[in-house]
DNA sequence: TACTTATTTAACTCAGCAGTTAATTAACCT
DNA sequence: AGGTTAATTAACTGCTGAGTTAAATAAGTA
């Protein structure tokens, strides 16, 4: 699977993306980030692994834990990625603009 | 799903992307955009479905043909989630770049 | 050595997705 | 009506993803 590919898909998912959540705020152990859901730990220990496969975070060593860590490569290329389309998304939202100004001016008189 | 899963998980898919992409130039009709692609109709159409599902594509009518065209709106959704990490990648990469300079004053003396 | 804590692996279930071909719907053309 | 084009639906296959419980690995502690 491409790169961007499995990074979206990683982060399809409530529960990884609350995980990248928590991670911003600094390294947490699997534990600490398994804490906050009702789901065994064995499916936390999965939810990392599809990050860190997509190179979302990486993990390192301490003792028997395994800190996390985020990776800010694979979000940056996401913003990139969508990034080619804010003119797009700027030029719909200035024309539905437009659209309910003139509403406005004629009248709430239908949508021809 | 919540939206911004759904978002994701369609877009996690190159087929999508390129249809996405084709999209940004101008509405087109399934055929058009399945031309590109080594696959079915029926699977093209089901790509379109998913897309619609999330809000990403809206479909009108002419006639026998079904007009496609992107919608702005979850795009936009993508970068207004994504844009609440900018802080932590440019942090990164500026920590990266302190680092990869200071390698260069020091010489290339190894990584401890 | 035995016990406890942290985490992963194994083995399994269930659901959903991506793709196929064949059949169906819908609208136009003659 | 009959035929063509556009697109979807139906029915099926194979794969992957998310979750489970139970067992295994790894490292600190008594």
């Amino acid at each position: 699977m491409d790169r961007l590919s499995s990074t979206l898909s990683a982060l399809a998912d409530p529960t990884r993306r609350a995980i990248i959540a928590r991670l911003a705020a600094g390294e947490a152990t699997v534990n600490e980030l398994a804490a906050p859901f009702d789901m065994s730990l064995p499916a936390v220990s999965k939810h990392l692994k599809v990050l860190e496969r997509a190179g979302l975070i990486s993990r390192g060593r301490n003792a028997q834990w395994r800190p996390c860590r985020l990776e800010a490569a694979p979000l940056k290329e996401i913003a990139d990625w969508v990034e080619r389309y804010r003119q797009f998304w700027e030029g719909s939202f200035d024309r539905l603009d437009s659209y309910l100004h003139e509403l406005q001016r004629n009248g709430k008189s239908g949508h021809d």
